[in-house]
DNA sequence: AATTTAAATTAGAATAGTTCTTGATCCAAT
DNA sequence: ATTGGATCAAGAACTATTCTAATTTAAATT
């Protein structure tokens, strides 16, 4: 089954966005991870894009999210097993997962530093990810 | 079912880690990993220590990570939402996932270098535990 | 040494996030 | 308008892990 509704013009979500093809879905899903600084899953994306495509099915959620994160749209995050997160936070920057109230933070690197300063990496080593998960509490 | 088998003497692994018993599963899933370098999964340490005991069952390989991980012998390692492995080196290290050959190294720290260094951590933040995962590859 | 009690083990069922399959629908280009 | 490839929807399938219930083992006590 499908929307059949209007694919209305939403100035602040391109068209395109690195050579995807920005559908009415996955604009959707785009603006509203754009929108949030929670780090929501796939369901939880589910459930608010709901509002306004009210037959969006969580295969596409998960199709959309699948897309934009192979065009560096968003990223991908996990925490242990627990349901992946999406975060449209492009630069480099690690998460601090606060065990007290379960919410994620955002951990930006100090200016002028490198992973490479810090970590004793193997010659000829080429990185094309990174992940750095913190654990704790706010005091 | 059990296994009948006697319970001999494993002069490499004490009787008692941590305030942890180590049954003979216990053991022989600790032994086994102390000798790994590969990061084995749940399924591959069932897989190899059914060799010496044939009776053993999946719930108990479970078990007995997660006895070990939660008495600070052996440290759980994910990739994404790949099947958990296990990590019998204790020191502060993080992981570098080849992704040409599948494999994973550890990732020493330089000496002398500390997280808080390095990241713009938010004030009064207790960290519990850090992850550090690279992807790339070895050229 | 027998009894009691708690912990550990096993086998299989249950769970949950994610992926897959299939058919329908949309969109761009002819 | 038609065609062909991409996208979507609904639900089934998959899989790593956890849970359940029953059994067995080990430790503590008599």
């Amino acid at each position: 089954m499908t929307t059949h509704l209007p694919h209305p013009h939403h100035p602040d979500v391109p068209e395109e966005i690195n050579g995807l093809r920005m559908t009415r879905q996955r604009q959707e899903v785009y603006r509203f991870l754009l929108g949030e600084r929670s780090h929501p899953t796939a369901n939880e994306v589910f459930m608010r894009i709901k509002e306004a495509l009210p037959h969006v099915s969580l295969a596409t959620v998960y199709n959309c999210l699948e897309a934009l994160v192979q065009h560096n749209a968003i990223r991908k995050v996990n925490f242990d097993r627990e349901p992946s997160r999406y975060c449209p936070n492009l630069a480099e920057h690690g998460h601090f997962h606060d065990e007290t109230t379960g919410t994620i933070h955002d951990v930006k690197f100090k200016p002028g530093i490198s992973l490479a300063d810090v970590l004793d990496l193997p010659p000829n080593t080429v990185i094309k990810d990174v992940e750095i998960t913190l654990r704790g509490q706010l005091t």
